[in-house]
DNA sequence: GCGTATTCTTGACTGATTCAAGAAAATAGG
DNA sequence: CCTATTTTCTTGAATCAGTCAAGAATACGC
C-alpha cells in the first residue's frame, strides 16, 4: 500500500503523464494484487465513478508497458494483473476456483532459466506456473 | 504420424466413441503441433468439409479431458493443441511472432515441481513458458 | 495562461468460445 | 442384424473480453 503522492511519483518516474484514472488503476493493482480487469475497474470506480472501462484497459496497458505493473494470464483465467515487479517470481493457480498466489523462485536465483535446447531463440524470461489446488479447494474435495 | 486405425485404438483405449471428426480432429494435432482452434478446423475440413465448428470445439475438450491431446495457452495467444503428452515437457514461445517450440525439462527430472513456499496448494503440475524471439524475428530485427 | 500532444469518453465492433435444442450416429443387448 | 439408449454432431444464436475509432477533455512544457 502506497499513498497517491508515491503512485503520483511512479509514474512521472516512468515519464508518464499523471491522470486521474492511472493512479486510481495503479493503486487498484496494489491494493487487489491478481485481480482481474473487471475487478480493477469495479474498483477504480469506487473512487472515480465515471472512468470508462476504456480508460482501464488504456492505463493497465501503458502501466505494464513501463514495467510498473505485471500482467499475468494463466491458461483459461482472463488477464490479471500485480503490482510486484522486477524479482522473478512466480505463481500458484488453483485449478477449481481459479485463485493465485505468489511463489518465490523455487531453486537459487534463475533455475529454469536455461532450456536444455532452446531451438535458436534469444531466451529473456521464464515463467513458471504451479497448478493444483488450494487449501479451500481441497478440503472441500476430501469431505 | 500414425493410422486412422492407430486414432481409433487410441479413442477407444480412453473409453470414448469412435467418430470421424474425433479421429479426423486426433490426426490434425499430431499433424499440426502448437496449431490453434482455427487451424484445426481448416485441417479437419480437408478430410470432412462438412464438419461444424462446434464439432471441433467438443472434439478438443473430449481429448483434452481424456489426456489424449494437451491444450496450452501462453498469455496474449488463443488455446493451441498438442499430441505430445505426458513427458513433461515445457515451450519456447516467440513475443513477435508467436510461434512455440518443445522443450525438454531444463534439469532433471521435474526442476521447478517443487515450490518454495506451497500457501498450502496440492500442487501437481509446474509449466514451465520461456519467452524470447524466435531466429527469425531476432535477425529480422536485427537487420 | 496557451498550445500541442496525449489521454479519456462514447459507442460500435470483433473474434474466440460457449450455450441450447433437436438431428444423427455409435455402441450395448437381444 | 435390429433396436434402444446414450452420446455426439449440427445449426444458429449468444456471451464475454478486449479492441477500434472519432471527437472531447486534460496534462504539461513553454
Amino acid at each position: 500500500m502506497a499513498t497517491t503522492s508515491e503512485y503520483q511519483r511512479m509514474l512521472r518516474g516512468a515519464a508518464m503523464r499523471v491522470t486521474r484514472p492511472r493512479v486510481a488503476v495503479l493503486s487498484a493493482v496494489y491494493a487487489h494484487p491478481h485481480a482481474d480487469t473487471d475487478s480493477i475497474i469495479r474498483a477504480v470506480r469506487r473512487d472515480l465513478p465515471e472512468v470508462s472501462h476504456q480508460a482501464v484497459y488504456d492505463s493497465l496497458h501503458a502501466l505494464t508497458a513501463a514495467g510498473l505493473v505485471r500482467r499475468i494470464q494463466p491458461s483459461g483465467s482472463v488477464a490479471r494483473y500485480e503490482s510486484r515487479v522486477g524479482d522473478n517470481h512466480h505463481h500458484v493457480v488453483c485449478r477449481s476456483c481459479g485463485v493465485v498466489a505468489d511463489v518465490d523462485c523455487a531453486v537459487g536465483e534463475a533455475p529454469c532459466l536455461t532450456a536444455s535446447d532452446d531451438h535458436a531463440f534469444s531466451i529473456d524470461e521464464a515463467e513458471v506456473t504451479y497448478w493444483g489446488l488450494c487449501h479451500d479447494c481441497s478440503t472441500a474435495r476430501s469431505s
